[in-house]
DNA sequence: TCATTGACATTCA
DNA sequence: ATGAATGCCAATG
C-alpha cells in the first residue's frame, strides 16, 4: 500500500521520547526522504486520529504549525508544557533543549559525511 | 484524469 | 541578506 511512507512516519513519531520534539524535516530524513517534509505533514494529518504524539512534531522553527489540526491549538501547547517542553516568547519550542533527532538520521549523516 | 494544495525544507537568484 | 522557486508524496477538487 502507498501507506508505506506513512508507516515510516508513524514509527518515527511514535519513537519520540516524552519531553522531546522533532521536526518534519528530520522525520522525512529518517524515512529516507529529506525533502519530503511536506508529505510528513500529510502523514500526521491522518495521524491526528491516531495515538501518535503529533504534538511533539514541529517545524524547523519549533513552532506548532499543525496545532489547528488538533482541534484545540492551546491544547497542543498544554500537552507539550505537561511533558516539560519549554516555549519561548515566540511560541516556539526550545529546540536547543528538546530537539530529538531520530538515531537513523544520525547514522545516515555520519555515513554520508555531508 | 489533470491540476492544485498541504501541519515543510532547501536552494537558487 | 532577502525573496522566489522547486522538491518530495499523497489526497482532494
Amino acid at each position: 500500500m502507498k501507506q508505506d511512507f506513512f508507516d515510516r512516519v508513524y514509527k518515527i513519531v511514535a519513537k519520540i521520547p516524552k519531553g522531546k520534539v522533532t521536526t518534519y524535516g528530520l522525520i522525512a530524513e529518517s524515512c529516507g526522504i529529506k525533502s519530503a517534509a511536506r508529505t510528513v505533514g500529510w502523514a500526521l494529518n491522518g495521524a491526528s486520529s491516531s495515538n501518535l504524539p503529533c504534538h511533539r512534531v514541529v517545524n524547523r522553527f519549533g513552532a506548532l504549525t499543525g496545532k489547528v489540526h488538533f482541534g484545540d491549538p492551546k491544547l497542543m501547547e498544554d500537552l507539550l508544557r505537561s511533558e516539560g517542553i519549554i516555549f519561548d516568547k515566540d511560541d516556539c519550542v526550545e529546540m536547543k533543549k528538546h530537539l530529538w533527532i531520530p538515531p537513523k538520521v544520525l547514522s545516515n549523516k555520519t555515513k554520508k559525511k555531508k
